[in-house]
DNA sequence: TTGACAGGATACCAAAAGGTATCACATAAA
DNA sequence: TTTATGTGATACCTTTTGGTATCCTGTCAA
């Protein structure tokens, strides 16, 4: 999946995967761990993975035997432009964001 | 679906729907009108439109026999609340966002 | 009234998505 | 060196999804 916009939002679209991200937010894991949170198998929770790091949300790091899974800072950015584009009909929320950045900048 | 944010994130994860809020964004349009844009059936155009009135992403006012599809203004809410609770990790691009709202708020 | 036009509604289809089971392989640990 | 652990890869299954075709209903205009 080529569009970095398609394969963001695509990546979004599952509750299960926005909770990975939700998780890794706190900390990173690796497969195994991730899969203690969910009630399914660890090859489906790779499957999520494979699709978060395509979208570019997460890096997956190879580490000994061990895949480490973290959050991609970079990763919202085609979700955010595209949001971006549309402000005159959904600033009402954009309030909000405003407060957290200027919590963030000074 | 009663959850809002998958509702949500769901209409915005396919392209066509995307492109239906862009068509939307800078006019109300018919059904057929909408479908004079892509290279699909109207039923599928409907679909669609359906997915985006469930996500909250738009209305769809009956006016005679014709239905009208404007882009709803609160829509967004459970999308940006999300994302904004991830602000830490992404606020990379939020700045163009800050931009975006000081051009609108005055 | 009689069409033509704009939409609902349904059934149906192919492809994609979410998930499991299984096997193979490398690595850490005993 | 065994043995257990963490992962990759594949095949397979079921449900959802995007799309069409078809038919039916309501409405606007001649």
């Amino acid at each position: 999946m080529p569009d970095p916009v398609q394969s963001s939002f695509r990546a979004l679209a599952d509750p299960t995967r926005r909770e990975i991200i939700a998780i890794l937010s706190k900390e990173q894991q690796t497969i195994a761990q991730l899969t203690g949170h969910f009630d399914m198998t660890r090859a489906a929770v790779k499957k999520h993975l494979t699709v978060l790091s395509d979208g570019g949300l997460i890096t997956m790091e190879q580490q000994g035997r061990e895949c480490i899974n973290r959050l991609s800072p970079g990763g919202m950015k085609p979700v955010l432009d595209w949001l971006s584009y549309f402000d005159q009909f959904w600033n009402t929320r954009l309030e909000n964001l405003k407060e957290a950045i200027e919590r963030n900048d000074t």
